[in-house]
DNA sequence: TGCGTATATAAGTATATAGTTATATACTTA
DNA sequence: TAAGTATATAACTATATACTTATATACGCA
């Protein structure tokens, strides 16, 4: 018997969430490094609310956590969070995104901020 | 450098395809056994139209095949897919659903069609 | 305290999604 | 060939989603 880590109504829920690019790719980036909202409002190119409610979404289920350092909010994967084995072997076949924060170093935006 | 199996854009499609709980869990029972459109009706207690657009996103990208048999249609996984290896692990985790198909034995739904 | 920056929330809108009913198509069998 | 069963597609509708702009809140610093 295989050992079940999630029932089926919120596997869909959380896959749901997964199924958008922005919050995918976010999730893959907070897997590498912690991020702040106006690195993410860069990188993605939408508006700041737009970003903050992708984050709400993901901070509604628990997947992420906020910090506050300062001006800013810090968000991180919740490694313990009940979900997140169920998602370590997704973001593991994912491409790496950690050109996206170079990028921001070499442009100075991640700088400015964080 | 971990191997990548998929590209971001591609992984949000997929995953959106799961985020619904019907469709992921035909995708762990098509996991288990082949299935044919009738049963996911009688399954899901909804209109045999909506279980065929269903199946139809799943064909689409490849996730699940078709194969005639008379009157009847099968579905199975499609284990040759590029994303299949992507699928495992996911479905892996989720509970088991085989219940679902005895349900149907013994109400007699299950014998009426396959 | 007042201003600038970072973030969150509210409200509105366009599009996507999942269901429905009606109908078409494909096969089986009398 | 006609009737019955299984499935697919078309058209429609209600709801969900992802974005936008406007505004509120929180913090840092002069």
């Amino acid at each position: 018997m295989v050992k079940v880590s999630v029932e089926m109504e919120q596997a869909a829920v959380i896959l749901k969430l997964l199924g958008d690019k922005t919050r995918l790719t976010m999730l893959k980036l907070l897997d590498e490094h912690t991020c702040c909202v106006c690195e993410f409002v860069e990188i993605f190119q939408v508006s700041q609310p737009s970003i903050s409610q992708h984050l709400r979404k993901l901070r509604d289920v628990g997947l992420v956590k906020e910090e506050r350092k300062g001006q800013w909010i810090f968000y991180s994967l919740n490694k313990t969070n009940a979900y997140y084995t169920f998602l370590v072997p997704l973001l593991e076949q994912l491409p790496d995104q950690r050109y996206r924060l170079k990028e921001l170093e070499e442009n100075g935006t991640r700088i400015n901020c964080c």
